[in-house]
RNA sequence: GCGGAAGUAGCUCAUUUGGUAGAGCGAUAGCCUUCCAAGCUAUAGGUGGCCGGUUCGAGCCCGGUCUUCCGCUCCA
């Protein structure tokens, strides 16, 4: 373990070094838990994000995708149960640093009272909850001497309100009417454009709406490196099902979206599955896809059976009807008819999916040379079909016509994948410059070339290297990068 | 949020007890060489995370703050 947290830390310089990953406003010191992508990282990030949106939107002809704003009418977030649930009133013991939500502190102790006392108890704590008032609770709490299941002591700070949404304001007149919240999931941007697309789509049922973009969460503990951002980029598809049939497709896309992560070149056996005991308010089923990160087994993906609450929430909150007409007939011969689908969500991180990418093709190899000395390289393995740049080319020498035949090769290439051109310094040098940003071809041009139009191709995972024609670089480099 | 550790050049680090900062690698330009980090020359790059205090003098001592990593906690 020590080993690999190192290997986390020497990850995450690379990162840095190589233009992958820097922290946000390094200049001014750093904003905790925020992330730019570089260079080479905004790339590859685009590049996962486009393999998702073509397995999702290209290779199911019933899913397609939409792109919703982050800022959305603020009583989504009350029908979808975030205002509620994601602003809870927390408290903490300063003898044994437990923090708890203070409704779940106070009904721990409802449980242990007579029946009727337990009841005036949560009445006077509804009440307090609904009218915010945070010094009432903590001095409910104390005047019942509540105490902390560890410490066993009441020496409690100050109820603080916790809220994981940000907000803002919309318009320049600050008022509480006009306070709207950074989406803090894509999710609800699909459930409520779900007629749209359903209709102007003539979508038929089941049928998936998937997303790629940015969410926000004020975490109040927001670590390892780009695992747990504030500001984090989901790539989610909501799957919209007959009711009845949500756990055929839920075992369908649990399976479906292991394997796609295996077809990016992700080793099945650092993947497993982690199902829910507690599901949130709104599932009936979920589970993670793990993977296993240098800091242990965590999530990557979520598949929730999300059943018919986000439609029927929005239908409520609205006062609009939002049902599907199934025209397809039953066992009995008769139309399924009208009713409220059911939604089965995937949900990735790309951010911690980018993560997982870059510290299975993070390498550190040594080994010996010919002549017996020790040689070494660090090298991104990154599967050639994600990788930010495909191919590097370099003429041997910047004379002798070599840097005309390869800018001809770079102008013939450039149009269909990412090239780099690079003249200076010593081959040997460059090929290692070309491993250290994970690009997986080099092509060298040298005199040979003037007389057979051939060149050299070399290979980054293995170093080995051979001669092609000069006119098939361009298939075999698309060819690998498929 | 609590506890622990850390922050010196792009990276990895040095700078013995307080006396105005160095190396290796890397980068840039040029020469030479030419198939796996070669050589030579030159150049750039740090108000020692930031603010304050003690001191004649602080990278070093003290306080605060920001950021990161680790453990706990949290994660609808």
């Amino acid at each position: 373990m020590a080993n690999e947290i190192n290997n986390f830390q020497e990850i995450i310089s690379h990162c840095k070094e190589y233009g992958y990953i820097f922290q946000s406003s390094e200049l001014y010191d750093g904003l905790s838990a925020v992330y730019d992508y570089g260079q080479m990282g905004a790339q590859l990030k685009k590049n996962l994000r486009d393999e998702w949106w073509k397995s999702m939107t290209q290779m199911h002809d019933n899913i397609v995708g939409i792109d919703a704003a982050i800022f959305m009418h603020p009583t989504v977030w009350k029908a979808s149960g975030h205002v509620d649930n994601f602003s809870d009133p927390m408290i903490d013991n300063k003898d044994s640093n437990k923090r708890y939500r203070v409704d779940h502190l106070i009904e721990a102790h409802v449980a242990t009272l007579e029946k009727e006392a337990g009841e005036t108890m949560i009445a006077e704590m509804d009440q307090l909850l609904a009218a915010d008032d945070l010094a009432g609770l903590k001095t409910l709490i104390e005047t019942n001497k509540i105490k902390c299941n560890i410490s066993k002591t009441c020496n409690w700070t100050d109820v603080r309100q916790f809220n994981l949404m940000f907000s803002t304001q919309i318009g320049s007149v600050a008022e509480e009417a006009d306070t709207i919240y950074l989406r803090p999931e894509t999710a609800q941007g699909i459930f409520v454009n779900f007629l749209n697309v359903q209709k102007t789509g003539r979508m038929k049922i089941p049928f998936g709406i998937a997303q790629t973009g940015k969410a926000f969460r004020n975490e109040i503990v927001a670590r390892q490196f780009i695992f747990r951002m504030r500001e984090f980029e989901q790539m989610e598809m909501q799957f919209f099902v007959r009711p009845g049939t949500q756990m055929e497709w839920y075992n369908y896309w649990k399976d479906a979206r292991k394997k796609w992560h295996e077809s990016i070149g992700i080793p099945a056996e650092k993947l497993r599955f982690h199902d829910h005991v507690k599901l949130a308010h709104y599932a009936d089923a979920a589970l993670d896809i793990e993977f296993e990160f240098p800091f242990g087994w965590k999530e990557l993906e979520g598949i929730h059976s999300r059943t018919d609450f986000d439609l029927t929430q929005h239908a409520k909150f609205s006062k609009k009807k939002i049902q599907y007409f199934d025209n397809d007939l039953n066992a009995e011969g008769k139309a399924y008819g009208n009713y409220t689908p059911f939604v089965v969500e995937t949900s990735v991180g790309l951010d911690r999916l980018f993560l997982t990418v870059i510290s299975l093709a993070y390498q550190e190899e040594k080994w010996n040379k010919e002549d017996g000395t020790e040689d070494s390289r660090v090298v991104l393995k990154i599967p050639a079909k994600i990788a930010p740049t495909k191919l590097a080319i370099l003429p041997l020498l910047k004379k002798d016509g070599l840097p005309e035949i390869a800018t001809a090769l770079l102008n013939e290439c450039k149009p269909h994948f990412h090239c780099f051109y690079e003249e200076k310094d010593a081959i040997g040098k460059r090929y290692r410059r070309m491993d250290a940003i994970g690009t997986p071809f080099c092509v060298t041009i040298d005199h040979q070339t003037k007389e057979d139009n051939t060149v050299t191709i070399r290979y980054r995972d293995t170093m080995t290297q051979e001669r092609i024609p000069l006119s098939e670089v361009k298939n075999i480099v698309a060819k690998g990068c498929m």
